[in-house]
DNA sequence: TTGTAAGCGTTATCAG
DNA sequence: CTGATAACGCTTACAA
């Protein structure tokens, strides 16, 4: 019935609110033995909860803050969203994940929506195309810290891995295996984690001095990325490796391998960026650039809790290195 | 900055903070147009956003519903907790997401915690150990339903899949195809679920004749799987087929025969009960008894709402039908 | 050491 | 059609 209240546990233990305000806060120094006793008993007589949303109204502090993912199917995502929750679940905060499915729209009503319940900060994977949202809450100086994409003309704190210099390093490792024909499928370059990574891949082709062939490179929804696929293979020179741009690609990627029968390893080198779980248990297995997502959270969840409890951040890019896991 | 209130707009509009409640709360009806455009534009002019907490405070709920999953490593409790939302967001409704990580004593946390936040109800995936909490609810008649877990001796609402039943299914599908050495490897016997599984397995032996050989049946902690593995395998009849309690045992037994260098479908058939997501990319496809995370979902969801919204329902246990998939 | 009273930003009631 | 005014349940000076 959820109706017992401060006044309640106030008047069953003869004190009066504020007293029993003093021990749930464990403001004891004060307070005579008697007076703890008795209250600790009213409470367990009428089974009182105590209201946090009355104490946040008047405290202006939710202890809650916001994740907004750009998509949770992306294994990075979670990682990086259970970093933060345990960072702050030891600082009695609570975490909330929403996940804005790579759509603007329900971006802003996520970001508005956690506002309006007065979440203390948020950590935003942007989508990046509500450029004026974010801006606002620069300018307000609101807690945001910003992950994994970069967020154009914006002075902000924003935390990301240096994707261009690891898939650079990536294709030169599949071009001193003797690669030549290296193919790269990307989802639309409307973010800037896609961005560099095209860039690092062109750039590592044209320091070795191979001319890039744009039929080798697919940017396509994952909806069209078989159909690409399938004119990629049918070239009548098919590459020989491939670099997947991420994992929601890849597994696309190996589901048109087996459903047309071609096999890893033998008709095809792969190189995936991101951490994909079972890569080690795929045979032959997958080599994988993984982002420290863990240590990115952590360091993600240590700046916004700074930033609430009104240290002064200076709004940085800080840039994680991603590692090349060749199993 | 956030400090501007209805008060602020209502002077800004010069109007009373009640005719902005009504604006705000989309009561036209006796509002006059002016009215309704001076208010429009001084909260454009200040950018005003409502405040929630204070909202929730007066008027007793938060259109928030919490999720307590027992471990979100499990695939399952993601699809449910997918469909849940999608059911809630349809209403205004938003639902966090929490992870007890098998614990009750995180169990506990989150559901007072959560029940400290207000909100309007919960959809639990019991741990199984806080029965005393579990029937509080119930007895106070706070809104709440139990998902995949049964709680004992508890007359609640709660959604299940017929654990036992496909597992019996499952067992006399290796027995139809000639296995008679089949193993049984589950987590311990602490909730439910595990436990009717085991049930299910033992009875298909039993009625198709098999004296159950114990030495074939593994309950143990993920982390001592693969030692116990060692030992199955290292029987002088090891077994033929092995039915994998869950996800999470499931991929402890693929890196196990994995690193022992035994080939999947040549030394061991293997069964899962779960849903895994690329089970039909591992060679050979492995075959699957998936439950039907998004109906049940949606079911937990209807019925949890419905509850919020005083409707009278009974409380009992619905149970949904797995499906073998055999790949 | 404990009590009083004034908010926190809304919504609800009812009068104007 | 609009405006006072009193809650909602808690915290926090300040008073006693």
């Amino acid at each position: 019935m959820e109706k017992v209240t401060m006044a309640d546990v106030a008047k069953e233990a003869g004190v009066s609110k504020s007293t029993v305000s003093q021990f749930l806060n464990n403001r004891f120094e004060y307070m005579g033995e008697k007076t703890k006793l008795k209250i600790e008993e009213a409470i367990k007589n009428l089974g009182y909860q105590p209201n946090y949303i009355a104490r946040s109204l008047k405290q202006k502090r939710t202890s809650m803050v916001g994740i907004i993912v750009a998509n949770i199917m992306h294994r990075f995502s979670t990682e990086v969203s259970r970093a933060i929750e345990d960072y702050f679940h030891e600082h009695g905060i609570h975490a909330i994940v929403c996940n804005a499915d790579d759509d603007p729209q329900k971006e802003k009503n996520y970001i508005e929506m956690l506002r309006a319940k007065q979440v203390d900060g948020l950590i935003i994977f942007p989508t990046g195309q509500n450029h004026d949202l974010y801006k606002n809450m620069i300018v307000e100086d609101y807690p945001v810290v910003f992950m994994d994409r970069k967020v154009e003309n914006l002075k902000a704190l924003s935390i990301v891995t240096d994707n261009m210099q690891s898939t650079y390093n990536a294709i030169v490792y599949f071009l001193k295996r003797g690669h030549r024909k290296i193919a790269f499928a990307v989802q639309p370059l409307t973010i800037s984690t896609r961005k560099d990574r095209l860039e690092g891949y062109k750039k590592a082709m044209k320091d070795e001095g191979i001319t890039i062939n744009s039929d080798y490179i697919i940017e396509a929804n994952i909806s069209d990325l078989k159909a690409n696929l399938e004119k990629l293979f049918s070239l009548s020179e098919p590459p020989t490796a491939l670099f997947s741009g991420n994992d929601r690609v890849f597994l696309e990627v190996l589901e048109f391998l087996k459903e047309t029968n071609r096999a890893l390893g033998k008709d095809i080198d792969l190189i995936v960026f991101d951490n994909i779980p079972f890569a080690h248990l795929v045979e032959p297995p997958i080599t994988v650039i993984t982002q420290p997502a863990f240590e990115m959270g952590k360091k993600a969840a240590e700046l916004l809790f700074a930033k609430i409890n009104k240290t002064e951040i200076k709004p940085e890019e800080i840039v994680f290195q991603s590692k090349i896991m060749i199993q």
